[in-house]
RNA sequence: GGACCCGUAGCUCAGCUGGAUAGAGCGCUGCCCUCCGAAGGCAGAGGCCGAAGGUUCGAAUCCUUUCGGGUCCGCCA
């Protein structure tokens, strides 16, 4: 049910080529490519075919060229073709065609761009997993936004998409939140203990100061009384670390899940590291890849010209991953024997494969960005390479306010919560403005300009484009969509009216490409594009009073323009679904 | 020392996985409000795609080298 206008196309070239030249190989016909060209002078699509096709089919190209564009001027949609340059194929379609998207868009509404692209392949996008020690930040923000994004984007691409959030509830970190838990839990009760004192009992010292846990301490005393603390005073880690920990992880937790609701953001499953291990994947990964051969003991070399200052030779468990293309072998075993972090998350990606995901996602922070080659190299050694690890990597966003950056300590009360943020713009410019840029590169999030409206806001612009096409059907008395299928398509002939619609049908094929490339901001980039077109038509209304959409002496025009801003409005609302971003029906 | 990411208009960034004369917004210059919304519109100037080689019909895009900026580098997650 593909509605891709650029496949539909495309099929027909490949036939002709098919027919001219019987004898091609399917890999070379594969490679034939239908795009816009980069001039819209250039026609409507080009075509790539008699370049690549030229030399085995033993002929130059201009003349593979030639006999393409007469065999595709025969093609019923297509209005004209020539050749161009070192033979290209450009072609026109006829207006009829392009005009015929916009019942297609109407039929469809907000599925319109949906695709059968991923084969309803098994995916499964991690995101976020953030450690459960804290409220989240702006860090967490661009990860989350992006991976939520991604999954809609696999979804509408035609994958079967799986939203992981990984919980780092085991391990160190986890064991420091319980003792900063376990201190205000004391407090609560009136301890005659200073802060430095007992920090001066916790292993390591005391962390996570930040007063963000004295509401956990609280719940803690008013559900145990002092039976975790007898008299206030520290007992022995064994009566309460375990309880105190897991009460504070599920609390963070709920923290976190309110984040992340009020950010829009939705995950299908919590997998909990603590739960992989004792459900005992951990052990099981790690025999399936020593029955591979890909574990050993041995001593790693020092990094060359940054060795640190206690280094020494150590023989470690360590994971063969230079088999799988990174660059050193990697350790699975702590000295004290318990495993690393890797380790357990090879278990995480065992889990995944076994829960029968054929592609795997990750969206991570730029500071994991030297973790990737290990975990591809894990992913292919667990599945012999059959399932294959992508990993989208979110630079740093900078928030800026009043052209200064807001500063980021970690420490308590001076830092930017992700709810903070939220309460300054609003979610719906929080999530496409983290989208208003690749994900690899840096950005800066300037809080004064994305309220702003105007047209450097993207967010405005493209709510206005919705609003303003919402406007108009409303002022037309919100037409029945049996009365848009009626209307004479045929008279939408102004060029402002075709370039929107071209750019309409362009929304399946950037659903695809972006999937594809796992690239969501360009959804954004598209509907910015898309709503440039349509204020340019609403614009041409004001220079020349017959090019309004609404004329009550033309209902027979008005009626076909009202057909082509319904449409608008559709699938401006279908990307912004993509984006996870409500439309908005009138600009306040 | 090594790995990964980024260098594109004065500024902020796109560039559809190798295509044609490299695009958008801001800023700049000049026009345009009796108007379904001027919180705008139209037009114009502005580039050796960090640099140098290579691969091929063809490179901003792929490879090598190099110069800048960022992230990171054995028992933290």
């Amino acid at each position: 049910m593909t509605l891709n206008i650029f496949a539909t196309i495309r099929a027909r070239v490949v036939a002709a080529v098919a027919t001219l030249h019987p004898g091609l190989a399917a890999d070379v016909l594969a490679r034939i490519q239908v795009e816009p060209p980069r001039d819209p002078a250039h026609g409507d699509m080009a075509t790539n075919a008699a370049l690549v096709c030229a030399k085995p089919a033993g002929l130059p190209p201009r003349a593979f060229a030639e006999a393409l564009a007469a065999a595709l001027a025969e093609a019923p949609e297509i209005a004209q073709a020539g050749t161009a340059g070192p033979g290209f194929v450009n072609f026109h379609l006829r207006d009829a065609v392009w005009r015929g998207q916009i019942p297609a868009i109407l039929a469809a509404g907000e599925a319109y761009g949906d695709s059968t692209l991923g084969e309803r392949r098994r995916v499964d996008v991690e995101y976020v997993s953030a450690n459960p020690t804290g409220p989240m930040h702006v860090g967490h923000c661009r990860g989350a936004v992006v991976g939520d994004a991604l999954a809609r984007l696999l979804a509408k691409g035609g994958w079967d998409v799986t939203r992981e959030y990984y919980i780092n509830d085991a391990g160190a970190q986890v064991q420091a939140l319980g003792w900063a838990a376990y201190w205000r839990y004391l407090e609560a009760l009136g301890t005659p203990l200073t802060e430095e004192e007992f920090s001066a009992l916790v292993p390591g010292g005391l962390q996570y100061r930040g007063e963000y846990l004295s509401p956990v301490g609280v719940a803690l005393a008013e559900l145990n009384g002092d039976a975790l603390a007898p008299g206030a005073m520290p007992a022995d880690p064994a009566l309460w670390l375990d309880i105190v920990r897991d009460f504070t992880v599920a609390a963070m937790m709920t923290e976190i899940r309110v984040d992340l609701a009020a950010l829009g953001v939705e995950h299908d499953v919590f997998i909990s590291e603590a739960a992989l291990i004792a459900a005992g994947t951990v052990t099981r990964a790690m025999t399936l890849l020593a029955a591979k051969g890909l574990i050993y003991q041995g001593v790693l070399e020092p990094p060359k010209g940054k060795t640190p200052e206690d280094w020494e030779p150590r023989e470690q468990t360590l994971f063969r991953a230079t088999q799988f293309g990174d660059d050193v072998d990697r350790p699975l075993r702590k000295s004290d024997g318990s495993n690393t972090y890797f380790a357990n998350d090879i278990a995480n990606h065992a889990d995944k494969i076994e829960r029968g995901h054929q592609e795997l996602v990750h969206v991570w922070g730029a500071d994991h960005g030297g973790y990737v080659k290990r975990m591809a190299a894990a992913v292919a050694a667990l599945s012999d390479g059959a399932v294959k690890l992508d990993v989208v990597l979110c630079q740093i966003v900078r928030v800026m306010k009043d052209g200064e950056p807001v500063r980021m300590s970690k420490r308590a009360g001076s830092y930017i919560t992700l709810r903070d943020l939220i309460e300054e713009v609003g979610r719906d410019a929080v999530r496409f403005t983290m989208l208003t840029r690749k994900s690899d590169a840096q950005m800066d999030f300037d809080l004064n300009a994305v309220v702003e409206q105007s047209r450097e806001n993207p967010v405005f612009y493209v709510q206005y484009a919705h609003a303003r096409a919402r406007s108009v059907l409303r002022a037309a008395g919100e037409p029945e969509a049996a009365e848009l299928a009626e209307a004479k398509l045929e008279l939408l002939v102004e060029p402002s009216e075709l370039d929107l619609i071209r750019k309409l049908a362009a929304w399946p094929r950037t659903v695809e490409q972006a999937a594809l490339a796992r690239e969501p901001h360009r959804v954004a980039f598209y509907l910015h594009d898309l709503a440039a077109a349509f204020h340019l038509s609403w614009n041409r209304g004001r220079d020349d009073s017959t090019l309004r959409f609404i004329r009550e002496e033309e209902p027979e025009s008005t009626r076909a323009r009202l057909a082509l801003v319904a449409a608008t409005a559709v699938v401006i609302r279908s990307g912004l679904a993509v984006m996870g971003v409500d439309p908005v029906e009138e600009m306040r």
